[in-house]
DNA sequence: CGGAAACTCGTACTTGCGTACAAGTTTCCC
DNA sequence: GGGAAACTTGTACGCAAGTACGAGTTTCCG
């Protein structure tokens, strides 16, 4: 059912990865508009005729490099909410925390074009809700750690409020967004027990 | 400076705007990967040639289809600020006016779109910046009504946390996101003066 | 060791793109 | 009313895109 792609070799599954990694490349430096066969193969450093062998479309080629990109983050983002949960930190801790997660650029340019392509995909609509699933989770960890009540329906916020800051970010330039100081506003106000 | 476009008459100007408007259908529609002279001139139903006599480029027009976008955007939205302002709404109005605002799928994709090409083209960081500033003016008006304490600082959080959600929203599906329950939560921890 | 399956890769085809442009029409103003 | 400037539009050019493919090489397994 996966197209007519024949049965990988091992050598294959190598090729495959580094494919899609280059395809993440572009989508970081130019976004889903800069993703041709042709971009992608040099980044990759493999000639253009291993795209359609590996790759029955582009469209495919696209869905599963967002996929590795979700599946990887995921995988990482769970490992922390873990950590989190072990460590008791406080609420500063947890902001800078956050903070320097967006700073190193982390709600990539991939993951705004993932949700964007994901609006456009119904193939990619549930690997963008893995994706938020995963990001759900590390922010609830982070909140029940820091006490907040509610953690459960706060980290859906919170993770809202993360991706928009991100968003704002990368749309209009670093200054004009006060990462830091929004978080930790938003942090302060969950803190004290007041809903239910 | 604007190009070697000829000084425009009356008639030229409704083209320029139907030719606009049709490049933010599309937009909405496709994502700015789907503008093409093309698209565009069968959407605007105008002659393909048109698009080249009034935009100098494609770039060019894109750019002008978002700024028209933020005009009319920010432009509804400060009205819509000034109102709020006047009449005293509580919180529960604020959230199903902002809720709306969302289901009726304004944080439109074009909005989104805006952000990223923002990110990767510095013409349009100041648009993108003067959209921003407007939905924090609605915010703010809005937040100091409903006795927010610290509304300027809010604003922008609540502004970020509205266009996640709309984001997610886009992405995941409609039910993957509850909008109304994740701003009521937020405008509630806010409401309580608790930061300085 | 032999053949089938997996893989490699240069090349070529078709399509759709941005853009240019020439030949025409309308509009405006003196 | 005449001429210049604004506008209109069909057509065409060159290029880059997605994709197809055939001829070759490697890998695996019985």
């Amino acid at each position: 059912m996966e197209a007519a792609s024949p049965a990988r070799q091992a050598r294959g599954q190598e090729r495959v990865e580094q494919i899609l990694r280059a395809t993440l490349a572009v989508i970081g430096r130019g976004g889903v508009g800069a993703v041709t066969h042709r971009t992608v193969a040099e980044e990759a450093g493999v000639p253009l005729g291993s795209l359609t062998y590996y790759f029955g479309s582009k469209q495919e080629l696209l869905r599963e490099a967002l996929r590795l990109h979700v599946v990887e983050d995921a995988g990482r983002l769970r490992a922390l909410a873990a950590e989190l949960a072990d460590s008791g930190a406080d609420g500063q801790q947890i902001v800078d925390g956050f903070a320097d997660v967006l700073e190193s650029g982390h709600p990539d340019i991939a993951q705004f074009e993932l949700y964007l392509e994901a609006a456009r995909d119904p193939a990619l609509r549930e690997v963008a809700a893995e994706s938020l699933r995963a990001y759900a989770e590390v922010a609830e960890a982070a909140l029940r750690a820091a006490g907040v009540p509610n953690a459960s329906g706060a980290a859906s916020v919170v993770v809202a409020a993360i991706d928009g800051l991100g968003l704002h970010r990368s749309a209009a330039g670093d200054k004009a967004v006060d990462l830091r100081a929004a978080l930790a506003l938003l942090l302060r106000a969950l803190s004290p027990p007041s809903g239910a």
